[in-house]
DNA sequence: GCTGAAAGCTCTATAAG
DNA sequence: CTTATAGAGCTTTCAGC
């Protein structure tokens, strides 16, 4: 990976709708190599998806959430990692050092949509022995 | 908006090179219809960016970390706020609340260099009272 | 691995219903 | 919203460096 794949990478990032065409009058290099090095960017796995930002409050996700958790056993760690994966309010779930589990980023419409997860999907489905909410009052950067 | 808009949404965001004809094969609208209503989806701002993921690991950037940071007072939001921003290691950076005051997600190629950002630009730039940090050992889900 | 040109195809924009 | 059309623009391929 040289110095021109970053470029691409970097343009990719702020628009990936550019095409091959488009980053080819940018910077000083054919179509026919831009798609290629994009083809190989893709197969390599540096890029990993093409995707979209969206904005949650128009999506009706006014309340964004982190969830620090503890298990109480490595037992419950498989259904644990099942249901968070499908679950379409969690944004993101890492396994992190320190004096909890794991750090879920959650994102609700409402409060007592939170209250249902934390309670129903958290303390009883998924037997979590405690948890620590804080709110996200607002973002000042998200990549 | 309407279901429609949301099976478009759910398609970008899979793969954001999608193109009206693409989306038009798999739900049953016209293509000048599907043109309109992404168009239409950018403007009202639901669609923030079309971007791509990428791989950290693949672009060297082999740690993240979350960082909890407390200010010593409000004097110091401005220059704190514009570093952060600027800063191509801070992938996320939320006023939350709870004990603290931001939580940042920062991304880093060694711990030497975490080392740096954490006691120069935190500690001693940015004149962060304390601070707290927490590795991500690994990553379930990362939308 | 890059360039340039040609072929063919696909997309977008527009207009009319 | 749909269909139809025209034109612009893209991707791919291939020969050659």
């Amino acid at each position: 990976m040289d110095n021109i794949d970053l470029q691409i990478l970097q343009m990719l990032k702020s628009n990936s709708r550019m095409t091959s065409s488009d980053i080819s009058k940018i910077i000083h290099l054919s179509v026919p190599s831009i798609a290629e090095r994009i083809r190989k960017l893709e197969k390599k796995g540096i890029i990993n998806q093409f995707t979209v930002k969206l904005n949650r409050k128009a999506m009706g996700q006014n309340y964004v959430v982190y969830i620090f958790v503890q298990l109480h056993s490595s037992a419950e760690t498989q259904l644990f990692r099942k249901t968070i994966i499908q679950s379409p309010h969690v944004l993101e779930c890492h396994h992190t050092s320190g004096e909890y589990d794991y750090l879920l980023k959650v994102a609700l419409p409402d409060l007592s949509e939170l209250e249902d997860f934390i309670t129903n999907t958290l303390k009883t489905n998924l037997k979590v022995m405690r948890s620590n909410t804080f709110f996200i009052l607002s973002t000042l950067k998200e990549e």
